[in-house]
RNA sequence: GCACAGGUGGGUGAGCGGUUAAAACCGACAGACUGUAAAUCUGUUGCCCUUCAGGGCUACGGAGGUUCGAAUCCUCCCCUGUGCACCA
């Protein structure tokens, strides 16, 4: 284990891309104290194991957990199996159906494959809180709910804010950040990670650390929460304005160079380890006149290569300036096949003659035939290239061509 | 348990017996313009059948009912909130 680098640059390294630092000076006592006694800190982050699919906004704060690890620290990877079972801590969904064992330790393992892509395994403690939940008796539960009030409870925005508007708060969404805390204790951790989202929960676990007698509480780090390619709202599976990890190159590609430019130096600022310093100065040359195209394609590389490879963000750049600046189309185009008998017009020419507003339908271009109709008619879809209009098309069963819709395009062949 | 207020399309939220596939706004999608950016303008925005035309079927928490006709009225049920009661 090499020495730790000075307090002053580790600090440095952990405050980029954060939100905030409660209590910086103890995260500098603490700096020091592992310094001096070669111990690594313990640094946590708890995931929910019912989200396998990650996306780049979960990464702002696994990078984070990383920088951690870049300084020899030690990061801790706790999965809230038990936590789970009792439901969403947000209060948006009903009560989801508990997981069975399998379902979470299948997750856990989808889960862990992604995050490794971030995280080094070698330093990454993965720990469960049905370690300590499933002895916890309910006497204990109680004990642990008697560390806490409900004027505390309510300072929290959201619980406030539902409290007046008369809207649903369902007790264990109380008991939610008490068991936080609790895991919090039992990880004996001496920082804990999560989005800004998370700060009430992770101030609530400071206090319930020493409830329970720990000598020092936790530093709680905050890291910001990502917008999604809208610019507006926190990237998230449900407002379907994600880009996921493990989706391909060419899909990431065009999903980052969607994003607006105002937005992509926040993407540079979370999403990549260039300094304040280089990214200011990016931006200075794209207000003097550069393209922020150009910028924008280099973050896209840079994304890419930290999820696949320097070689696949070096393919995603050609096909993308191919197929967008070039408008040619690439030649991998994804090939679906659809059965004549689903899309054959009715009419009594000797040609096969194909729906064009079903095929589009029946290729997943369009969520149903309908709008496929209602696309037609805005001169959205181009066969070959060739805008069309009508719904009927003479198809020749067998033969294939590229449909474009509106962005999307795929090679389609009748059958 | 009782009373009152609510439950409408992806979201917010109108409608309160027919002209309502359901206003408006947002979002989303498409077209123009571009750098697959932003902004702007235009159009579309339940599903299915039908080569424009036209037709059919679902939809306003759930189930019944009243009506020629219900998201709109009645009954019961479910869910949420508030107050009261009960319990402590």
């Amino acid at each position: 284990m090499p020495a730790f680098a000075p307090v002053d640059e580790q600090l440095e390294y952990i405050s980029k891309g954060t939100a905030e630092i409660i209590r910086l000076p103890e995260l500098r006592e603490r700096l020091e104290r592992s310094r001096a006694t070669g111990k690594p800190m313990r640094v946590y982050a708890g995931f929910d194991p019912t989200a396998p699919d990650l996306h780049l906004g979960h990464t702002v704060l696994l990078r984070k957990l990383k920088h951690f690890q870049d300084l020899g620290h030690t990061a801790i990877f706790l999965i809230g199996d038990f936590t789970a079972m009792i439901g969403d801590p947000t209060g948006r969904n009903v009560t989801r159906p508990p997981l069975t064992e399998e379902e979470i330790t299948r997750n856990a393992g989808t889960y862990l494959d992604q995050v490794y892509r971030i995280l080094n395994p070698e330093q990454t403690e993965v720990r469960r809180n049905s370690e300590w939940f499933s002895r916890f008796s309910a006497a204990d539960f109680i004990r642990l709910s008697a560390k806490y009030t409900v004027s505390q409870m309510l300072e929290r925005e959201d619980f406030h804010k539902r409290f007046q508007e008369e809207k649903p708060i369902s007790m264990h969404e109380l008991l939610y950040p008490l068991a936080q805390g609790y895991d919090s204790f039992m990880l004996e951790c001496d920082a804990q990670l999560g989005g800004t989202d998370q700060k009430f929960n992770l101030m609530v676990s400071r206090d319930i650390q020493r409830a329970y007698g720990a000598a020092l509480p936790e530093i709680v780090v905050t890291t910001p929460l990502l917008e999604g390619m809208d610019g507006v709202q926190k990237m998230s599976k449900s407002y379907g304005n994600y880009i996921g990890i493990a989706e391909a190159p060419r899909e990431m590609f065009g999903r980052i160079m969607s994003i607006s430019d105002d937005l992509m130096w926040r993407y540079w600022e979370l999403l990549t380890d260039i300094s304040m310093k280089g990214i200011e100065a990016m931006r200075r040359e794209a207000s003097e006149g550069a393209n922020p195209m150009l910028f924008k394609k280099g973050l896209a590389q840079r994304i890419i290569t930290d999820f696949h490879d320097e070689a696949a963000a070096r393919q995603a750049l050609d096909d993308w300036e191919k197929q967008f600046q070039r408008h040619e189309a690439p030649d991998d185009v994804e090939l679906v096949e659809v059965p004549y008998s689903e899309v054959r017009a009715k009419g009594d020419s000797e040609a096969d003659l194909v729906r064009l507003d079903k095929l589009i339908a029946r290729a997943g271009l369009a969520p149903s035939a309908s709008e496929g109709a209602r696309l037609l008619t805005q001169n959205a879809v181009r066969m070959d290239g060739e805008v069309k209009k009508d719904p009927i098309v003479a198809w020749q069963v067998g033969r294939d061509c590229v449909v474009k819709v509106g962005r999307r395009m795929k090679r389609v062949r009748v059958v």
